[in-house]
DNA sequence: GAGTGCTAG
DNA sequence: CGTTCTAGCACTC
């Protein structure tokens, strides 16, 4: 949970090792065995139970079947399944935040905006009563919301001494109390504290490139794999504002972005949540490869690559009626497409290169006949290669032969949705969707005559949710976070326990408990 | 509009 | 060390 505007109350919430837990939730199982999710040789995300063994994201699989003969190993190639666990989630959360301020980071994170509905609960809470508070996620239906107690945070505090004590629970969860934000009398807050003591790169907002930038600047370009603190390079004499422009900027950096990282630096992110999109922005596919060298396997795998292509589109293009996919409405026209290589680098080039560097692309105008619903998926595929791709293909590498290329990617960009469209819409099985969260909403909802306060269930009690997907936070996953929270069972707590943390700020009498 | 680069997980 | 498969935005021309 994390405050990325003076005005703004932002919740972020990651759902951990997401592609493992998509797999748990189909086969409960697995939960208690060691489970890798493999992607060409590479472990690209396994389980706590598997972490516990010594296994870790982007591990080569012959080193995880060595060090964990035991391990589970699923194929994760297709993202389906974890796109539509990851839509589900966003329409799911979306659904009971107001104003529909959810933005999406990827596929396992949220940025939640919920400015309006703490507002509005902080402003019911009974000073008199904070025990037995109820949080409401309806303005219209009282009784819809869950009880707690709002004289404790939930898990951890910075600093120590908050009423609960040090627990790391649930979910490894940290409170920076809200007096640690405004600093008083030139003492260091405790905010600065936090992030001083993390190395750049684990800040979000600074990538690889930006890191080794700073880096470079802070200890020299030639040791660039020292780790460097934020304290490092807050410290770092001169340093503001003005010598980040100048470290960072050059050609391709956005403008501002030494203001912007000076702020990221101490605590401060003013981007607004942006409202998620029904409709993607761009779909794209791509395989890597080991070797394509003929002109024939090319050719092959472009078609493989067009038809899953023309596949997600019309799952995530065409308006849904009653499953009839092939009578559906386009509801967004990309209008181009591309195609991008990536030439294998060569054998000797020793340089930690930043990877997703070496792509090359060609664009078009997207050809019509691929919206086309009568046609076929494979006859739409061979005709999309032989009309477009490979003309394009040939411009990229006019080479007759040699190419050496890792990496195929086809994508279709440059998005305009159907006029009269707007919102609703998009996601696959809607319908099933919201008869589960009607379910899951009457787990929230008092049932007793006299609604306020008391006995609501909490959700901590609702066993569906405690078997969801959302799973435990690990404690490398850092955010500028005034709670570090993960979605879980009991994140709708969360909300509450920053009521409780403004109440309090309000009254700046928090410590006393 | 086309293409590149950087960010994120 | 890099190794996957995406997605969005800023920038240049």
């Amino acid at each position: 949970m994390a405050v990325r505007n003076n005005q703004r109350i932002i919740i972020h919430l990651d759902y951990d090792c997401f592609y493992a837990s998509v797999f748990e939730v189909e086969q409960p199982a697995l939960k208690s065995l060691p489970l890798a999710v493999q992607q060409k040789q590479i472990v690209v995300t396994c389980n706590y139970t598997a972490r516990r063994q010594g296994l870790h994201k982007l591990q080569l699989i012959s080193d995880a079947k060595r060090i964990c003969p035991d391990v589970v190993i699923v194929l994760g190639e297709d993202l389906t399944k974890f796109r539509d666990a990851s839509k589900y989630l966003f329409l799911f959360v979306r659904s009971f935040i107001w104003g529909a301020r959810v933005e999406k980071l990827g596929f396992d994170e949220l940025f939640l905006d919920v400015t309006e509905m703490i507002e509005y609960n902080v402003g019911l809470l009974n000073a008199h009563d904070l025990a037995t508070s109820f949080f409401h996620l309806d303005r219209k239906d009282p009784t819809v919301g869950f009880a707690y107690d709002a004289t404790t945070f939930q898990g951890s505090t910075q600093p120590a001494g908050g009423k609960l004590g040090n627990l790391h629970k649930p979910n490894s969860q940290t409170t920076l109390l809200p007096s640690s934000i405004t600093t008083e009398n030139g003492a260091a807050s405790n905010v600065l504290e936090f992030l001083d003591a993390h190395e750049i790169q684990k800040i979000p907002g600074i990538g690889s490139r930006l890191a080794q930038k700073l880096r470079a600047q802070v200890v020299g370009p030639d040791t660039v794999d020292e780790k460097v603190t934020v304290r490092d390079v807050r410290q770092y004499p001169g340093m503001g504002p003005a010598l980040l422009e100048k470290a960072l900027g050059g050609p391709g950096s956005a403008k501002g972005i030494g203001m912007r990282i000076w702020n990221i630096l101490h605590g401060v992110d003013n981007t607004d949540v942006l409202e998620g999109r029904d409709v993607p922005t761009q779909i794209s596919i791509e395989d890597s490869y080991t070797r394509l060298e003929t002109l024939e396997s090319v050719r092959r795998e472009l078609v493989i690559l067009s038809r899953s292509l023309i596949r997600r589109m019309r799952t995530d293009l065409l308006e849904k009626n009653d499953g009839n996919a092939a009578h559906g409405r386009w509801i967004a026209h990309p209008r181009t497409l591309r195609l991008s290589t990536r030439p294998r680098p060569p054998p000797g080039s020793e340089t930690a290169r930043v990877y997703s560097a070496n792509r090359i692309s060609r664009s078009v105008p997207l050809p019509l006949f691929i919206f086309n619903l009568d046609e076929n998926l494979d006859a739409l595929a061979e005709r999309l290669v032989r009309d477009s791709l490979l003309s394009m293909f040939r411009k990229l590498h006019p080479e007759k032969s040699g190419w050496n290329l890792s990496l195929l990617n086809i994508a279709v960009i440059n998005m305009v949705e159907s006029a009269g469209d707007q919102k609703q819409s998009s996601g696959r099985d809607i319908g099933k969707m919201f008869r589960q969260q009607e379910t899951v909403l009457q787990d929230w909802t008092v049932r007793e005559p006299s609604p306020h306060r008391s006995t609501g269930m909490a959700l901590e009690d609702n066993p569906e949710m405690g078997d969801s997907l959302w799973e435990e936070g690990e404690e490398d996953d850092l955010g500028l976070s005034v709670v570090d929270c993960v979605v879980c069972g009991a994140s709708i707590p969360h909300f509450a326990q920053l009521a409780h943390a403004m109440y309090h700020a309000a009254d700046s009498e928090y410590e006393n408990g």
